[in-house]
DNA sequence: CGTTTGACTACGC
DNA sequence: CGCGTAGCCAAAC
């Protein structure tokens, strides 16, 4: 699984990023890990992956730490979906923490990023803390999250 | 000390 | 849409 070359500076980061998803709204750990610049030694194309991966362990460690101002529920999958062992207790926390922030899940279980996925912090804040802009998790075209017009 | 196991994603059916 | 797979490799067992 690898580890980022600075696992507490990358951590560190993974973190200060989460803090910024206003409640109600949800980012992936592939968008997380698209903000914070590839290290030099890692091939970009495989960054996609293995940032992710990365961002999931810096998550891990922040729930296992009960007490932390990182509000670890707004990180999902790329599918919309719990990344968590389906019903395990964390798992079930994770749905419930989201649901109480007005985040409804569909049928099989997943979020409609298109209605709540989040498009990153402005500008100005990624400038300051020397990040990139995020890959969008909105699929293009369809900014009306339910109804499709069929014309 | 060999095996299993991941808070992932893109891609092909 | 849903399901399986490759890539990747440090830790936990």
């Amino acid at each position: 699984m690898n580890t980022p070359p600075d696992p507490i500076h990358f951590n560190k980061t993974v973190w200060n990023i989460v803090r910024q998803i206003p409640s109600g709204t949800v980012s992936t750990y592939g968008q997380i890990a698209s903000m914070i610049p590839p290290p030099s030694e890692v091939d970009e194309t495989d960054y996609v992956r293995l940032g992710a991966v990365w961002v999931g362990k810096a998550m891990n460690a922040v729930s296992s730490d009960g007490s932390s101002d990182v509000p670890w529920q707004r990180v999902i999958n790329s599918q919309g979906g719990i990344s968590l062992p389906e019903g395990s207790r964390a798992a079930l926390e994770q749905r419930q923490r989201l649901e109480s922030e007005g985040i409804q899940f569909e049928r099989n279980g997943r979020i409609n990023l298109n209605a709540y996925g989040w498009d990153g912090p402005n500008g100005d804040w990624l400038r300051e803390n020397q990040l990139l802009t995020p890959r969008p998790i909105k699929k293009p075209g369809s900014d009306n999250p339910e109804q499709l017009k069929l014309f």
